[in-house]
RNA sequence: GCCCGAGUGAGGGAACCGGUAGACCUGAUGGCCUCAAAAGCCAUUGCCCGAAAGGGCGUGCGGGUUCGAAUCCCGCCUCGGGCACCA
């Protein structure tokens, strides 16, 4: 495609001007009103993909907008550079993760820079670096002081071929290790965590008040799973006066339909409440439950299975409610973690209840009456309660109160209230990550490294071998340490941490990267944070971000952050995916489309230009043949403005001065409506009619100029007009807008130090509007009116209209309906 | 299964509060320019009837509310995403 301008040149001639002037470079003592513009910081997996492309593109067009609008706006750019490709890298080609890692970082610098991005760069951050793990090994200690870090027993993917833990995602979804194909099993091992359920609460409460998609917040919220209920306790029978099992249920309304009650494998009843009868049938399904990860457990389906699953311990305990005798079963969908670890069912009100009491031939008792012509499964909706006692006549939500009061009043229940959160197991078997900076002495237990000898980094000197193994553990030099208490002997931790650690808090150290006394200054902190607009991938909607306030909350608790707000994030944009053949497009799919090869034929201007343009920046984007004419498309478009404002040789239109002319007038008009119609698409993210508005104006420009051929242009108005869309543009194409305006205002002024135009709001009005008549709801005629008419005359208008007039024929209107100026209809 | 989100021309999309459906772009067709091509420029482009003027239909499907519905309500269908034995 042959250019009206020399792109690679003018790119590159800009980015190196931006980066020598220090245009988006923001300090302490800047007196401009501050803005914190961050796009979520990547894991350097090579060159940008089209992903990183529309992040940064909707990124750098909100940083150099609000810095012409005259912000201070934080705009720094890092890396995420500790993970498991690395490591795999290492151990397929023995290649050092850190130099794989760098490689990759250079690769992915080097575009994002060549994609123009405006970014303050003495601010990168790269989390393997020393300093940074210095920091993040001193909030860990911190944490670990302050009780929000603990080392506790957890049930842990185990696989016996490796004779490792593995994480989640090392699992298949068959239940088999990744890389020896052997079953993996659950096993209880020592892990750290993070107390996130300290702030359960708090997390699930503050998502109200944050300026964030719904859809993220409902993910939270469901993810943190808060459910309000009742435990109390059921008399085992037959085991002494303070034998009870205790269980937690939702729906205490429906207590007096209980008819069985269910423990997890792992109970601690279960002993006491299996007989020898049930003893071979009870035992063999704590065998296998044992033996299935989590994973299984929750996978299976159908009636079949379920009965499988759960087995009669022999025992019986007593409901409450009514004095009757329940059978206790024990099944592997019983999780202990969860509640008390024992449910108590009731068939008629809950699904699952419900298959379970076929499987098993256990009775049915509804105690909330179903609406007509429902009689078959669990009804779980709203009704008025039935064979229960005191609570028989109420509704649902009165029934539940009234049990939940009743079992406190006898002193044998409580209401409480369920999460499905966790605390965070941070600890990871692993290399490639931040290690954690601990010791075990015999004599002294745990023992945090002392601040001053951070940080505790791994060793180069290892081997990268496929057996699941980290190569730390291997490593008897890092090992073996002496005790920082009593100088003895010791063993130092191996594991490194989890690295959604990293990002849980690099934000903030963005604020003062180069701190060398703590991990960032409060007062830097304070002054910056929080974040006014966080862009990035849906995919972080739940663990990323719900860590990450959590570290936030925690890091204020502990004294490092005072001064700075509980909430990280005030606004946060999700950007769309990209996908291509319907499916994400992402390197693991191997279906990338390089930025690289538009970088060097249409350019970077274009490129972003047609990700703004292709649609809502929300929506997802369908990579299709049809998208690269979309690009030359913004590409020819930026050569469109590119003649308007830069024209070759000498001027093809005669210019005048003078008085405008009505013509002259409406460009003008046209030109506020562009600056005003662009300035508020911006403000709410709609981008691709901001796009739209700036080739519709360059339509507009192209007719003005072309009616005037003759009589020439007027020199003021025209020149208005094009410097407007260069303002305009800035943000989105802001190469080839920065060369076109110093060509026309000279060398040394530059575009985006330009404040960002203002229109005069009479101005962008329509000069005249289209008032469309409609006889019964159906468009007959259209007028062109003042946009200030009355609504009498609008109607007045209307009814003369000579399609109107033949319509109603002479008869009268049964109703007119006026909105003026826009609509006029006629109602016979 | 539950909870969200989305369905508009050949394609991407616009219509922000219920008021001209299809802005803008891509593609396609025809034309100008050219020795030719590229680039550029011009015109047409939702469907049907009609020579035209004009008319009818049309925003996944079926109903409803309203003077008026892509937009609101009810019931479906399809696609995408999240959660998924959480008692």
């Amino acid at each position: 495609m042959a250019r009206a301008y020399d792109v690679q040149a003018i790119e590159q001639k800009w980015q190196r001007r931006w980066a020598d002037s220090g245009l988006y470079e923001v300090d302490l003592d800047d007196p401009r009103p501050v803005q914190y513009v961050l796009c979520m910081y990547p894991y350097p997996s090579g060159a940008a993909h089209q992903g990183h492309v529309r992040n940064y593109t909707f990124g750098d067009l909100l940083v150099r907008h609000r810095t012409m609008r005259g912000f201070a706006v934080l705009s720094p750019f890092g890396f995420d550079s500790f993970g498991l490709p690395a490591e795999n890298a290492a151990i397929r080609t023995g290649e050092h993760p850190r130099v794989f890692t760098e490689a990759r970082i250079a690769e992915l610098k080097a575009s994002v820079q060549r994609l123009g991005v405006a970014v303050d760069w003495r601010r990168e951050i790269r989390s393997h670096d020393p300093s940074y793990i210095r920091f993040n090994q001193v909030i860990f200690l911190r944490l670990l002081r302050s009780g929000l870090a603990y080392r506790a027993e957890a049930p842990v993917n185990w696989c016996p071929g490796c004779q490792t833990v593995l994480a989640n995602e090392q699992v298949l979804a068959d239940g088999t290790c990744e890389r020896s194909g052997d079953p993996v099993v659950q096993r209880d091992l020592e892990q750290w965590f993070f107390r996130t359920t300290a702030y359960t609460d708090e997390l699930l409460e503050a998502l109200d008040g944050l300026d964030w998609p719904e859809r993220v917040k409902t993910m939270q919220r469901n993810w943190i799973g808060r459910s309000e209920g009742v435990e109390f306790d059921l008399p085992v029978v037959g085991a002494g006066d303070d034998v009870v099992l205790r269980v937690f249920t939702t729906r205490p309304d429906t207590s007096f339909g209980m008819t069985y009650a269910v423990v997890a494998p792992e109970h601690p009843l279960v002993e006491l409440l299996t007989t020898g009868a049930q003893r071979a049938e009870v035992e063999a399904l704590r065998t296998t439950a044992a033996a299935k990860s989590e994973l299984d457990r929750t996978s299976e389906e159908g009636t079949e299975t379920l009965a499988k699953r759960g087995a009669f311990t022999g025992g019986y305990v007593v409901n409450p409610f009514n004095g009757e005798q329940i059978p206790v079963f024990v099944a592997d969908y019983v999780l202990m973690r969860y509640g008390t670890g024992a449910i108590m069912a009731v068939p008629a009100e809950d699904h699952r209840d419900w298959e379970f009491a076929r499987a098993h031939g256990l009775p049915v008792v509804r105690t909330t009456k179903p609406p007509e012509g429902f009689d078959d499964g669990a009804w779980t909706g709203d009704g008025v309660k039935v064979n229960s006692g005191f609570l028989d006549g109420l509704e649902v939500a009165e029934a539940k109160d009234r049990a939940a009061a009743w079992l406190e009043e006898r002193g044998i229940g409580t209401r409480t209230v369920n999460y499905r959160l966790r605390d965070w197991l941070v600890s990871r078997q692993r290399y490639w990550g931040c290690p954690i900076p601990v010791v075990y002495c015999p004599d002294h237990g745990i023992v945090g490294v002392p601040e001053d000898q951070l940080p505790v980094l791994a060793p180069d000197d290892v081997e990268f071998l496929p057996t699941g193994e980290s190569p730390l553990a291997r490593h008897p030099g890092f090992r073996h340490t002496t005790c920082p208490t009593c100088g003895g002997p010791a063993q130092r931790e191996t594991d490194t941490m989890d690295t959604f650690v990293d990002s849980s808090w690099y934000f903030l150290r963005f604020c003062d990267p180069a701190d060398e006394a703590e991990p960032f200054s409060p007062a830097a902190a304070a002054h910056y944070m929080p974040v006014d607009e966080y862009i990035g991938g849906i995919e972080h909607a739940i663990l990323h971000l719900l860590y990450a306030r959590f570290y936030t909350r925690a890091l204020v608790d502990v004294g490092l952050a005072p001064g700075v707000g509980r909430e990280p994030f005030l606004r946060l944009f999700t950007q769309g995916m990209i996908r291509m053949d319907g499916k994400k497009m992402s390197k693991s799919k191997g279906n990338l489309v390089s930025p690289a090869r538009y970088f060097d034929s249409v350019g970077a201007d274009a490129l972003r230009l047609s990700h703004l343009f292709a649609g809502p920046p929300a929506d997802d984007m369908d990579w299709t043949e049809q998208t690269d004419q979309m690009i030359d498309g913004c590409g020819r478009f930026l050569d469109r403005v590119w003649r308007f404002a830069v024209p070759e040789g000498a001027d093809p239109h005669r210019r005048r001065e003078g008085d405008p002319a009505p013509d002259d007038v409406a460009l003008s008009r046209a030109t506020h409506r562009l600056v005003a119609k662009v300035s508020d698409d911006i403000e709410r993210w709609s981008f691709n009619t901001a796009v739209a508005a700036c080739m519709e104006f360059a339509n507009t420009l192209r007719d003005y100029r072309r009616a005037h051929d003759q009589e020439g242009v007027h020199g003021p108005t025209d020149a208005a007009a094009v410097d407007a869309l260069l303002l305009v543009l800035a943000p989105m194409a802001p190469h080839v807008t920065a060369e076109a305006w110093e060509r026309r205002h000279g060398e040394g002024s530059v575009l985006h130090a330009q404040p960002w135009p203002s229109f005069d709001p009479d101005l962008a009005r329509q000069e005249r509007v289209t008032l469309v008549v409609q006889v019964d709801g159906k468009v007959r005629d259209r007028i062109e009116v003042d946009p200030d008419i009355s609504e009498e005359d609008a109607v007045k208008a209307a009814l003369a209209s000579p399609r109107v007039v033949e319509e109603l024929a002479g008869a009268a209107p049964r109703r007119v309906v006026a909105r003026a100026p826009r609509l006029v209809n006629v109602v016979r």
